[in-house]
This record gives structure tokens, sequence and C-alpha cells, in this order.
DNA sequence: TATTGTTATACTCTATAACTATA
DNA sequence: TATAGTTATAGAGTATAACAATA
């Protein structure tokens, strides 16, 4: 390796990643891959909308989102199968945790059957906060399938065929 | 806007982001947004293990890459507009900028045009490092396409519609 | 000895604001 | 007055390493 093992390094799209017109994109316009960080950027910045639109609070990133639906859906949940589950490392699940906590929704509690873990738990705030949340993305994913007409049901589909090729890739060409 | 607009912030996908097994995922599993993001997720980590494994430097992340391929399709561009098709702040093209300029493959000339400009050029190195790094990225999405099998080509079309999908909403929502 | 969570720290990427020089 | 690029700085997000408590 070069230097430092970049591996884990954030992408973080961050402005609008249009086709610019004019403009020449070379085998970019063949890549599958770079079709897909357009799309990934263009509903990333979507999904911010749609949450402030709808009126929910700012600052729930898809990610955060994310956390809180699991911990809803695996109460008692440790913060490292958190981390596990988001891909993070545990001190960034902590700081996920620290924050889910600080809005109130979520609680680190005992966990019975060992002492150094908690075991997390949505609060009665955390789940009013994600029925509302939940409700918005759920319309914003509906949007966008709609516009996507038929063709829509097939693409989460493919989706996740290659999130799987591409995982498998990674590991053939590792081990 | 609630807060702060975080319009703008970044996702950083990180580790692997798979199912956990015995994981109950509740709404994320029906998210179209969730299945690209694990998609995203699975060919960013990949891109580094195909360039690192083809022996190209390390460091050359998929936006790095992007940004070759722009200069190179376009000879003279000015650094703003780098920034415009990169979806960056301009302060973002110049550190981008200058990484490529420190690897020796991009060289900043004088704009005839405007003296306030720079016009970005592809150096005699980066079109070689382009060559290698080309090959290494396309062979990298065949096998993906591959992976796919009839359903790949498709795919990509899909992405590049939902892409513009969910922009016009985005559009629609704030205009 | 390994694991869970924590703390402190550093690194990367991005944006904002103020500045220079051109237009 | 507006634009191109720069500089300096701040902020969000992540990782690493060392530590305490527990297994």
């Amino acid at each position: 390796m070069a230097s430092k093992t970049p591996s884990t390094e954030g992408p973080a799209p961050e402005g609008l990643l249009l086709p610019v017109p004019g403009l020449a994109y070379g085998v970019l316009d063949q890549l599958l891959g770079y079709a897909l960080r357009r799309a990934q950027n263009a509903l990333y910045l979507d999904f911010y909308r749609a949450i402030a639109q709808q009126g929910g609070p700012a600052e729930v990133s898809p990610q955060r989102f994310a956390a809180l639906v699991l911990v809803a859906n695996n109460p008692g949940m440790r913060q490292g199968l958190l981390a596990q589950a988001m891909g993070l490392h545990r001190s960034g699940a902590l700081r996920l945790t620290d924050w889910l906590t600080e809005q109130g929704w979520v609680e680190r509690r005992d966990d019975p059957a060992d002492a150094r873990s908690w075991g997390l738990h949505l609060t009665a705030a955390g789940r009013r906060a994600l029925s509302k949340l939940e409700q918005a993305v759920r319309a914003h994913d509906q949007a966008l399938l709609l516009g996507l007409g038929e063709r829509g049901a097939g693409l989460k589909t493919d989706l996740e065929r290659l999130a799987w090729v591409a995982t498998a890739a990674q590991t053939n060409r590792a081990g």
C-alpha cells in the first residue's frame, strides 16, 4: 500500500452533481459506478428537502434516520452491533448514539446479559419522532418510485444484487 | 429551514454496509434509497480495491478519478467549471486541483481569454496515469456489469433516470 | 487475553468569509 | 459591481490509540 490505506475514507457528495451541458464526460458517461454516484447524490440531497419540508427536525441525516430505525426494530441492541450494521467504527457509533440521546430519542439502559454493554432503546419521544420521520421518508421514496414507473420495483432488486456483486468482488480480490 | 441548512453535508459511507443476519431493518428494507446507499457503499469500497490491486496509486478516490477524466476530456477548462461539474464549492475544486497538480498530473496554465482564470491541462504523466487508472476502472465496472447479467445495462439507464427524478423533485419542492 | 464502551486526538473533506486581481 | 481564484478558518464526520471495566 502506497501510504495510509484510504480504505474507509468518505466520499461526501456535496452540492448537486448533474451533467453540465457542453462538458465532455469521457468514460464517466459509460460507468455504472458514476451513474450510481449521481443517483445517490441526488437522493441524498432530496432526502433533506423531504424531511425539512415535512416539518421534521433538520440535521436528521439518512444515517441518523437509519440508526433510529434500527434501534426501534431491535430494542436493547448494543452499540457495537449498531456500529457493525452501519459500517462504522465503535467510536462512530458512540457519537451517533450520543446524538440520538441528546435528541431525547434513544436511551442507554444497562444490558442485563453483559455489564459492559448498553442496551439501546427508543424513548416515547423517539417513537413519536420516528413515526413522523418514517412517514416523510416513505412518502419521499414512494414519490421516487412513482417517477420511475414500472421499472422502479426492479431497480431496488437490481441495486441489492449490485451491492452483493461488488462485495463478492471485494472478497474474492482480498481473500 | 430549521437551522443551518445541512444541504450539502457529506454522507461518508465508511466500512462495509451489509445486512447483519438476525437484525431487523424495518422500513429500511423497503426503501429504494437505502438499497441505493448500500450499493454505493459497496462500489465505493470496491473501487479502491480495484485500483490498488491493479498497482495504481492509492489515494485515488472516485472523485479524484472523475476530476482527472474531466480535465482530460475538456482541456483548458476552468477550475470553477470543475467545481460546478463536481458539485463542489470553488475552494473544494482548488484543493482537488492542488492535489492533481502535486501528483504532476495536471497543470494550471494561463487562460488566454480571461486573466483571472486558469486553464487546466493534463501533463504527459497525467495522461499515462489516467490511462492506467481508466483501464482499472473500466475493468472494475465491466466486472460488475457481468455480475449483474442482462439487467446491468438497464440498471445504468434506470439510475440516470432516478437521479433526474430526484433532482426534479427537489426543484419542484424548492421552487 | 479479548471485548465493550469511552476518551482524546488527528485526519479528511467540505463550506464560509474575507481578500486580490481582474472583468 | 461581479467574477475567478486564493487564503484562512471552522465544522461535520470518521478513524486511531490508549484506557477502564468486564468477560
